[in-house]
DNA sequence: CTGGTTATTTGCGGTGCAGCAAAGTCAGAG
DNA sequence: CTCTGACTTTGCTGCACCGCAAATAACCAG
C-alpha cells in the first residue's frame, strides 16, 4: 500500500496551472499501475481504454514495422504523459510502451481525459503543448536521419538522453537507466554492432565511457565537435 | 481584383463545424496573398507575423540543415493551414515554404489566431487535430527513415503524392504539380541520382511514366509490392 | 561456485548507395 | 529559331555501414 503525494504529482507540467481541489477530483479518477522491468504499459495496435502518467521509473515507446524491425520513438521519465490515444482520437495505441526498470504509473480510463479537457482547459492546453512539442521533435529527428551519418545520429541521442535523465558520476554524466547497444541502434537506425564500435572508438577518445547496459558521457561538446566534422 | 468564395471556404477542415457569420467574421480578419512558383510565403528562421490557409495551388515545406542539406517535410495543397507557427508557441518559422506553382492564400495576423481559437473551439479543436496528424505523419517517417531500403521510401513518397494530389490521366495517376527528382530525393533522404536510377528502373518495368518534373504512376500496387520483397 | 543466459566486442566480406563526372534533353527567353 | 540554363540520365568509383560469425565478458539463478 501506499499514498500518493499530491503536492509532488501537482508541479509536474501536464497539471501545471490546475488548482489544488481541481487536482484532487483529476486523482480520484486514476488508479496506481505497478510495472516490472521488461514488462509492457500497453502495447501496438490493441485496443486503448487508458492513458497514463509515469510517476517513477522510465518507458521506452517502440514501435515495431511488419517485418519486424524495432524503432524506440522515445523514452519516457517521470512525470510525463503517455499513452494518450485518446486525446489523439485514437482507438488503439499506436505504439508499444516497455518499462526500463521497475516503474510506477497511474492509470486514467479514456473518458476521464475528455472529462478533464472540457472542464480544465489548463489540462487541454497542456496536452495540446505536449502534442505540439513531440511533433517538433519528430520533424528533427527526420531531418537527421535523412541528412545525418551513423556518428551524428548516435551522438545526438546520447546527448539527448544525458540531458533528458542525466545524473553526474566521478566520470562524467550518466544515462539514468539501463540502456543497450541494440536500444541506442533502435534509436538510431542502425545496428547494435555499429553502435559498438563507436562507443569503443569514444571510449579510446575519452568522450564516453560504459558497461554493460550503462553509459556515461564524458564530455559532451568535444564529443559533438568530432562527429560535426565533414 | 477577386472575391472570396466563402461557402466553398466553409466547407474546409480547418473550419468545419463553424456557423456562417462566424466564418465571416474570421475571413474579414485575412489578407490575400499571391506567391508565384518558386517564391517563399515564409523563411526559416525568421519572425513569423501570420499564419496563412492556402486557397489554390501547392507549397512545399523544407528544412535546410546548418551544413545546407534540404528536406521536404510535407507539401501543402489547397485547404490546409501552413505557418501556424504561433499556434504551437514559437515565434518563428521553424521551415520555410516554397510555391510549387503559383499559389494563392490567405494571410491572417498571429493575433487572429488566439482570437478565433478562444472564441471558435471548433477552430481550436480542428488545429489539435492537424497537428495532432502531423505528429503521427511524422512517426511513420522516423520509422520509415530507419528501417526502409531507399528504393521503398521513394515508393512510399510517390504514392503519397499521388493519394493527395494525384489527378487520373491516360496512362495512370499524376502528381498534381511540378516535381523534381531532387525534390523527390529531398523527400526521402537520398540523391537525385539515385532516384532518377530508381524511375528509370521502374519505367521499364511499366511501374510509372515521368517527364520532367512530372510523375505518373501507372500501378501503385505492383510498385508497392515490388519494392516490398526483401 | 557454477552453468546458462544475455550482452558486448571485433574481424571480415559484401553491398546499397553516395559522389563525381559528363553527356544528353528539354523549356523558356529573347 | 536559337541560345542558355535547368533538369535528367548514366557510368564508374569509393566508402559507410550492414550482416554474419565467433570469441569474450558480465550477470543471474540455483
Amino acid at each position: 500500500m501506499y499514498t500518493l503525494d499530491r503536492s509532488l504529482i501537482a508541479g509536474l507540467p501536464p497539471f501545471s496551472g490546475l488548482s489544488r481541489p481541481d487536482l484532487d477530483v483529476i486523482l480520484e479518477k486514476a488508479r496506481p499501475l505497478r510495472v516490472a522491468a521488461g514488462q509492457a504499459v500497453f502495447e501496438q495496435d490493441t485496443e486503448a481504454p487508458s492513458f497514463f502518467l509515469l510517476l517513477d521509473g522510465h518507458v521506452r515507446v517502440v514501435k515495431t514495422t511488419a517485418d519486424g524491425q524495432q524503432v524506440i520513438m522515445r523514452y519516457i521519465s517521470a512525470g510525463q504523459l503517455i499513452g494518450i490515444a485518446t486525446a489523439l482520437g485514437r482507438t488503439t495505441y499506436p505504439a508499444t510502451a516497455i518499462a526500463a526498470v521497475d516503474s510506477l504509473a497511474l492509470a486514467w480510463p479514456n473518458e476521464a481525459w475528455h472529462e478533464l479537457a472540457t472542464l480544465y482547459p489548463a489540462f487541454a492546453a497542456n496536452t495540446f503543448k505536449t502534442v505540439s512539442a513531440r511533433m517538433e521533435e519528430a520533424h528533427e529527428r527526420v531531418v537527421e536521419l535523412a541528412t545525418a551519418l551513423v556518428d551524428r545520429r548516435v551522438a545526438h541521442a546520447l546527448l539527448r538522453l544525458i540531458e533528458q535523465t542525466g545524473r553526474r558520476t566521478e566520470y562524467g554524466i550518466e544515462i539514468g537507466f539501463p540502456i543497450s547497444r541494440q536500444d541506442i541502434a533502435d534509436m538510431t537506425g542502425t545496428t547494435l554492432h555499429t553502435v559498438s564500435r563507436l562507443l569503443t572508438a569514444w571510449e579510446h577518445q575519452g568522450f564516453v565511457r560504459s558497461t554493460r547496459k550503462r553509459v556515461t558521457v564524458v564530455d559532451g561538446a568535444r564529443l559533438l565537435d568530432h562527429v560535426g566534422r565533414v
